[in-house]
DNA sequence: CATGAATGAGGATTCATTCAT
DNA sequence: GATGAATGAATCCTCATTCAT
């Protein structure tokens, strides 16, 4: 009986995530999204109490794949070069999914799976930034939130530069941090 | 009577630049500004069709300031310094004005003068650059637009950090540019 | 089976008056209180059909307790000092139970129970009122209605001033029925 | 110019004060308002910015017409009958006017001359209360502020009772504050 | 040129109530 | 009986823009 409900329940969930998905996350408006989706606005209220909730959940496929990108580095033998992986195809996926930056950036988690996967991402780059500054492959100021908003900016670059010229960008980017 | 009429319209015109200037130039508001400057709002979107306009006078100053750091950097002897000596301080620029960035990037441009500016800092940016790239001391596949990205790029990164780290930013931003 | 059923759903309606108890009962959400009780918002809905009818479970041990003072008022000797210590403890409980003055005037009552301490508290009082009056100890055109609505006019009263001044409201009462 | 212009706002202010007067002062909806004003949502926020400037406004009037009535009282000679024929006229006026009471119990007040008006009715008021006090005519524990607590209630009385009981409960209270 | 009143679409949010399971 | 997801009308409020004077 529940169980009805509940599936019910998560089709919904689904189906805002899914036009949420298809819409710009910088002018997500929940009402526009109940219209689109077919569902009441107290439908999409209840699910997501907010935007950022929304966006959160939008994103959280590519915050896991971000998070095994990470795993994976970290299994690497060459933490220089491990690193140097991470960076350029977390930044692809962050090009990817424009959301992404806004839940990285963001202070305060309204999700706890979120906030976990943030935290692991968080530790694994830390570790790997450790041993590739023991290696001396990257400079000794480097931190992990510098390493962050260093990606964020150069997405940004990519964004407004409007050419297809990421890789141009990334390249800098990786440049610089040695 | 035409000379006062004059003289009214370009104390208005200062005033509501005045008030402006002392806003955060990502939520500007006409109707605000109209209202902290003592006019109707009419006689601000007289002077300023567009937000955009009135943030091209707002930045005014500090884009001729940026033009002259560009013909500074013209004179010098160096290319390699003189470059980075330009992109450092046209970041700080960039840091203390809000506005900058969004005029810089625009397309179009409201104002002839600051369309002249831009090319002006454009040119001399590019002189500069090849000189630079002559004597092999920045990427050959660095152009002048992904410069002005880059630098935009940077001041983002610089301005989520929250930090005072700006110096941290800037300095991997040249170091990625050789 | 049923038992146990009806065991659930008196523990079920008992929960949600404690809960109900504890908020505003000017602002009573029928949503939040299923929340804060952790029951389903339906099952609210099934014991009580309004808001006026989970005010009045809320109120009703304090209704008793309004009845039971009444009682013992009729039971005293001197009719004008029985009236006023009737007054003055009503007063006192409608000051404790902010529900009390919506069911008192309500004109309707939802439940059988509420209309039978209701009856019952006017009857006590009526005849209270009418030893009283023909003591002389209370004006002659005082009827039961009237001293009610002033009841709650001085709650009202005391409730507005925001202050601890409740007996100053009280004395001028008892001081204008005479 | 700005005359007609100014002479239509405050046409569109004196209607939306009209068609405010015409509603229940306490479930007053601005955008309802402005429906049956047949006037623009703004234009109703413009000239009020919340409920209560609006209730304000409606009200204005009528508590000149409360001033006068303490002025007239303050000429009297005998400040016994002045402050009984404040207080009846008074709280006959407040019973006309439901929304005075929210504009008089008000800690704050949005319009200076409403705070001026309430000012100088409070002033006028102590005067006459002080007076009466000296005289014996008053209780000595009478503030201004309870005295207005007190019309407030009894106000509160003859509205819940329903019926044209106005001068018992008048009287009633008149007899309390002896 | 200046004015500022008016507009009204747009966006956020809440909550009483229903109903399928 | 219990559940709780869904609904959507209702409310609040903002702001870019127009236009008559």
């Amino acid at each position: 009986m529940q169980d009805s409900r509940r599936a019910d329940a998560k089709r919904s969930r689904a189906r805002i995530v899914d036009v949420a998905r298809a819409c710009d996350p910088a002018q997500l408006r929940l009402n526009d999204v109940a219209k689109r989706a077919g569902l009441g606005v107290g439908t999409v209220y209840r699910h997501f109490p907010s935007v950022h909730a929304l966006v959160e959940a939008v994103v959280s496929d590519d915050l896991v794949a971000y998070r095994e990108l990470a795993r994976a580095a970290a299994a690497e033998r060459d933490p220089a070069a491990a690193l140097e992986m991470l960076v350029r195809r977390g930044l692809a996926l962050q090009l990817l999914d424009g959301g992404l930056q806004a839940v990285l950036l963001a202070a305060e988690d309204g999700n706890a799976e979120i906030a976990a996967l943030k935290n692991e991402l968080r530790q694994l780059t830390e570790s790997l930034l450790i041993a590739a500054r023991d290696v001396g492959a990257v400079r000794a100021d480097l931190t992990v939130e510098r390493l962050m908003h260093l990606v964020c900016g150069i997405e940004h670059a990519v964004r407004t530069s409007g050419t297809d010229d990421a890789s141009f960008y990334i390249d800098t980017l990786i440049a610089g941090l040695r």
